[in-house]
DNA sequence: ATAAATTTTTAGATTAGTCTAAAAATTTAT
DNA sequence: ATAAATTTTTAGACTAATCTAAAAATTTAT
């Protein structure tokens, strides 16, 4: 039986290393997992001996076929419970995230199975983060960052790479939100700020926004 | 902070001292827990050290007001959630109550307060127990037991006393479920087994049935 | 009312996950 | 290429929750 921790720690090597395929380092571990490196080195041993990752000492661990079906469940379980907070209980999609870091851990493939079915097997969460099938397959969209947009070229809103509540908020108070059009007017070449056409008003966002807001062509 | 295994025990010294107020030995608590004695006397040594129940060596623990509140407070989520599963997920009731052992844990009153606006401030659970309201308040229904019941007399079921899922399994082949109308028919003095009409049909249930089904007058 | 049976507590050990401090390996810089 | 800096591991200790075995208290039975 795999505990709550192990979990934990599982998905975020699957994170650490974009999507499954690279090494992950003791200290980016311990970081992410807001703990000490002795304690990552301890559970990636762990985990080694489970078989839920490969580890060579001092190389860093990286995970196995069934560490990485693990970590990809988890993700699919957050993921739909984000779309069950914001789209039956009403949540804003700034207050999901930690609730859903706990609803990740509850364990009943039916309870997923039927949960995804409420709510109409969707395919992407409430930042527009692609949500794994029951077989861990993802559908990826076609996306760039605002960063990388054209110039008096027309796009919507579909994704954030941050989604800290504070960013989220940002978003919420400039009725920015995933679907939104937005016309890109001016890129600044000093600071690589932008102007944006949103909701028939013009605003500048920094680069720093623009780098974390996903957009699509229309 | 509470843990997860305190919640657990704190429920179970609920249930076992009849709503509260009586108080509960620490063999009585192990078995409840699964545990061992040695066990449930460290866990209410430290229960009482945190304020949530009263403890006299050798005599046993008691709820304190916050205790209490503790523990009515899992009972309200256990039972939100398991109307969520019965009535939105379509889960039979006999396999709900394993999954909301594991959804009653989850920590948020912000949660809590929009499911159960969702659900639409439901009463009772889908075993016929009520649920506490958000100041902790039950709303006991007028029942007895079938074994109680008056011969030609009509009644509605309105809840289990036993809510095992072998005993929910027998009601499903049998058509039982709450509000289903039952005639009772006749009392066999021999074994105390009921003679019912129920769904047009007649049946006779054992004795150890009848004590375990909650009925109304109609 | 005293012995026997039962219940409860204590003592000491174990496991999971964490920590600090120190040692070892690796990487970077001169 | 060797020293300095950094990263990683090891060693030993701590807390929460559990266990077994033995001691202590209480209850039951004669």
């Amino acid at each position: 039986m795999i505990t709550l921790t192990e979990e934990n720690y599982i998905k975020a090597i699957y994170h650490l290393s974009k999507h499954g395929k690279e090494m992950v380092s003791t200290n980016a571990l311990a970081e992410a997992m807001s703990t000490k490196a002795s304690s990552a080195t301890d559970m990636v041993k762990k985990l080694a001996e489970k078989n839920y990752v490969d580890y060579k000492k001092y190389q860093g661990a990286i995970l196995t076929e069934s560490g990485s079906t693990i970590a990809i469940n988890v993700i699919r379980k957050h993921r739909l419970w984000e779309v069950f907070l914001v789209d039956k209980l009403h949540f804003s999609w700034d207050e999901v995230h930690e609730l859903a870091e706990q609803l990740e851990h509850i364990k009943s493939q039916k309870l997923i199975d039927k949960l995804d079915a409420f709510l109409g097997h969707p395919t992407h969460d409430p930042h527009g983060d692609p949500i794994p099938d029951k077989h861990g397959d993802f559908t990826f969209i076609d996306k760039i960052t605002l960063a990388q947009a054209q110039i008096n070229a027309t796009y919507k809103c579909v994704g954030v790479n941050d989604s800290s509540s504070e960013f989220l908020q940002y978003l919420n108070n400039n009725k920015i939100e995933l679907g939104t059009k937005i016309e890109v007017l001016h890129k600044e070449a000093f600071d690589s700020s932008i102007k944006i056409k949103v909701n028939e008003l013009e605003m500048v966002v920094s680069n720093s926004v623009a780098q974390n807001l996903y957009i699509q062509k229309t």
